[in-house]
DNA sequence: TGTACATCAGTGAACGCGCGTTCACTGATGTAC
DNA sequence: TGTACATCAGTGAACGCGCGTTCACTGATGTAC
């Protein structure tokens, strides 16, 4: 899109694309070992670089590091949204509305599983995921994360009047729900059989949503 | 309690408890940084003591952050007890079992943000902790852990017959409700004041109750 | 079109750090007679 | 009560490791004239 328009995206300068490279790398061993496995060094090493070569697209490992959680937090959201893309609408609003913080729920803990390595990365202590969806001024930059697409869920319930809390304090509480589940079942439930764990997943997701929702009872009248 | 009476606590061989106040420096460790501060060299050096003669009493670090971990266990399990002691029983079966489940769940959220390392070391990827109530073995060995407090909690409401699921699959979600609020209170709502820190904590806890049991309406008649 | 020069992406070697662990040892305690 | 000896808790020095980061540098690319 510059001045060689014949190279698939301009072999370039040197190495071509080093900081992506890095990135990439970076992902490949939090994968495999979570975050304290990023390592400046081995990061290098695999790009084929020496090590000071970083220095000119990162201040400091930090730097990597959060873009590497950055990465994690983008794969996890199109995880959810995958689950969320599954739902069929029916008509129903209210019954919708919990199909689909089922499948947001599902896929969340799903993705845990399937990934404890980039999942363990993406919320650095937990930090920086807030800041995503209240921080006004990063909006537009601001990709649509996993928080985000909790909150579009819970808004949908909201409208239907089935939460039993303010929208915020539900978000909370089904992020501690199924981020609490996940790490359970990826560490003292290691042991479960595939079975078990789906079943597991289904009365967590389930249990979430009780906790959410007040009495659903009367959603039977439409 | 051996040969010689007169002194406080056997003023002992060599250093007397090596052991002991090696896994005491290691729990001080642990409550400045979590589990990954527990250093073997810096223990040492704490206690005054040459790094190798560690190896007297431990094979290697991992059995002494072994120690460490359960020891943090017990101050949490105390924790917990101490907050439902606090509950006075009113007759009502069923909302007593509810008010103490309400004060296990409180316990545990108040110890994560009370003692964040410790809590961080407690259950080193959440392991060894389910351990203890299933291994049929060590039971009477076993100390009544955090887990074993929370089952007695929910045996309580099964008996009442509010659990909407077996009792396991409660005490599952129950862990995972009230680990996940106090990781997220710990990580990305660290900034939350005190006061706004409470109302989470008892929004929490309600959501947990609320998803653990069956409509508990029909409680009104006793 | 060609040359001189600035810019910038990378290299190679080295630094200091703290770690876990092992070696051969020393010196204090307990025990047998 | 006293001596000889085994036991065992600790010492001191050293190992190799991989790390993050900095230094002065080289060589490729882009740009001005």
């Amino acid at each position: 899109m510059d001045s060689a328009p014949t190279a698939p995206e301009r072999a370039a300068y040197h190495h071509g694309n080093l900081r992506e490279a890095l990135v990439q790398a970076g992902v490949e061993l939090a994968r495999a070992g979570g975050p304290s496995t990023i390592v400046l060094r081995e990061t290098a090493r695999r790009v084929g670089v020496s090590p000071n070569a970083a220095y000119r697209h990162f201040s400091a490992l930090p730097d990597l590091v959060d873009e590497v959680a950055r990465e994690a937090r983008r794969h996890l959201a199109e995880a959810m949204d995958a689950e969320l893309s599954r739902c069929e609408a029916t008509g129903d609003a209210r019954a919708d509305a919990v199909s689909r913080l089922t499948a947001v729920g599902r896929g969340y803990i799903r993705y845990a599983l399937a990934e404890p390595g980039l999942f363990a990365t993406a919320f650095p202590n937990c930090q920086a995921e807030i800041a995503e969806p209240v921080d006004p001024a990063s909006t537009a930059a601001a990709r649509r994360g996993p928080f985000t697409i909790l909150q579009e869920t819970l808004t949908a319930l909201d409208g239907a009047h089935l939460l039993a809390d303010p929208a915020e304090t539900a978000a909370l509480n089904a992020w501690a729900g199924v981020h609490g589940l996940s790490l359970l079942l990826l560490g003292p439930l290691a042991g479960l059989s595939g079975e078990e764990r789906e079943a597991a997943i289904a009365h967590g997701v389930a249990f979430v949503v009780r906790g959410l929702t007040v009495d659903a009872a009367p959603a039977v009248t439409t």
